[in-house]
DNA sequence: CCAACTTTGTGCAAGCGTTCACAAGCGGTA
DNA sequence: TACCGCTTGTGAACGCTTGCACAAAGTTGG
């Protein structure tokens, strides 16, 4: 435990090569910036295919919604690739940025749940074009087995651990009803899988050693829910308590 | 600006009635709390269920995946409804979480796309059921005009504002591809609508009044992905320094 | 070659969010 | 009633994230 973080050991006593390898440095990025090197990623990749071949700190920023600074911040995460007065080349960047979220290798995908948000998953052309081919897919529904769906026949949810060993799965995507996620999940875990991408309303337990990332979207909309009620409470509110907007007084 | 906050200005100097108001509160409430607290609201829900009366910090925060001390605090931001000593009773904590979350109103949703993702959308359960109502579908193609997926016939985007404006839609759903999904946000907005859901991977330029969430596929994968990586260099650097996982001298 | 201008990379301080630790409060029991 | 054990609610410390502001470093033009 002791010996995992700190910089006076392991790789930079080592004299030789890289001094501080990209292992060292992936450990200490945020996790708050690697989802915005996502997004830059993509905001990238686009201006790639509109030929743009350099980029200021201050356009990019812009085209992904945050800060400038912020944004430098997140690029010296993973070193320094600019050039002071000019900017960003944006292919550098574009494959630094990949070497860093571990996009250089393929990465197979398994949809679990084969239903309205399972089909939309396995048609869905964003995995495969980014470097997520989906490998398998699985329903409990025996009807479904050996249906093709997206080009790739249903296998039984029975044969999750066989099948995505086999495969190489390295992310599985739970698009099941909530009562199935959790048995699921356990037999994706027993076939190696390490990352879980849970769209199921449930609290997962897995092992310490596997990432799970959810999304669920009654949750979004309940943020959202309260967004609205925020606002109308304080419309409303302030103006009762003669208060305005930035604490304006409202004469009565 | 100055006479946002503090606990000395506004509502509490007013003697009579509520002291501090759920407005007040509401508007104290930090960001990720809120999103956990639709998270204790569905575990909550599971309780009521199965007959659960009354539950502690500690094994609410163990269904719900947090630490007991966050959950308290997190509960302590809506107000002080346990008992010290025997913990918060199940429905009375449920009706609080619905009244802050704003879920005593119905707020009505539009979804725009019907591709596979928008009929997922159309047909997900969960969204009426938690008091989100489709009210309204869209989409582009002309051939799926007065086509009902999910019950409810899809009108053409050029409807968005009369359709939403007349439906009184609050939460606009866009599943769209990318390159349509800024104007569909434009007309979305022009319509009234406050609060909007993107499944689309571009960032939405908005008022500043419009709240955005967004669902981005592709991101949720690349982080999990930058997680493989990070531990696939770990396990391979560690052993290649001589040292394994937790510290352990590997020798040679 | 120098000066002016542009943009990066980063030290630092402020702001949030999380976690700890414990006093306060409640129910049960003798 | 007085005590005991349990659980909440919260002040305070800590750590992570953000944003500012500026030195460092590069380019361009003369």
């Amino acid at each position: 435990m002791a010996a995992q973080r700190g910089e006076g050991d392991g790789v930079v006593t080592r004299p030789g090569e890289a001094p501080v390898d990209v292992r060292e440095r992936a450990r200490a990025i945020p996790e708050a910036a690697v989802a915005r090197l996502a997004v830059y990623l993509r905001v990238l990749s686009g201006m790639v295919e509109q030929g743009v071949t350099t980029i200021s700190s201050e356009e990019l920023a812009g085209a992904a919604g945050v800060n400038s600074a912020k944004l430098r911040k997140d690029l010296s995460y993973i070193g320094s690739y600019g050039t002071r007065g000019v900017g960003y080349d944006v292919e550098v960047l574009v494959s630094h940025i990949e070497r860093i979220l571990g996009l250089t290798r393929k990465h197979s995908v398994a949809v679990v749940g084969i239903g309205n948000l399972g089909h939309a998953l396995a048609n869905y052309g964003g995995f495969p074009s980014r470097g997520f081919p989906v490998a398998a897919l699985f329903d409990i529904d025996p009807d479904l087995t050996g249906v093709p769906v997206g080009g790739i026949p249903v296998n039984h949810i029975d044969d999750i651990t066989t099948v995505c060993a086999e495969r190489e799965v390295s992310i599985g995507v739970i698009a099941t009803p909530p009562q199935a996620a959790q048995a699921v999940c356990d037999r994706l875990v027993s076939a190696g899988v390490q990352c879980i991408l849970n769209f199921a309303p449930v609290v997962l337990q897995v092992p310490d050693y596997v990432e799970v990332r959810k999304v669920d979207l009654a949750v979004e909309m309940q943020i959202l829910s309260f967004h609205v009620a925020r606002r109308a409470d304080e419309a409303a509110g302030d103006v009762v308590n003669g208060i305005g907007v930035d604490g304006v007084v409202i004469r009565p």
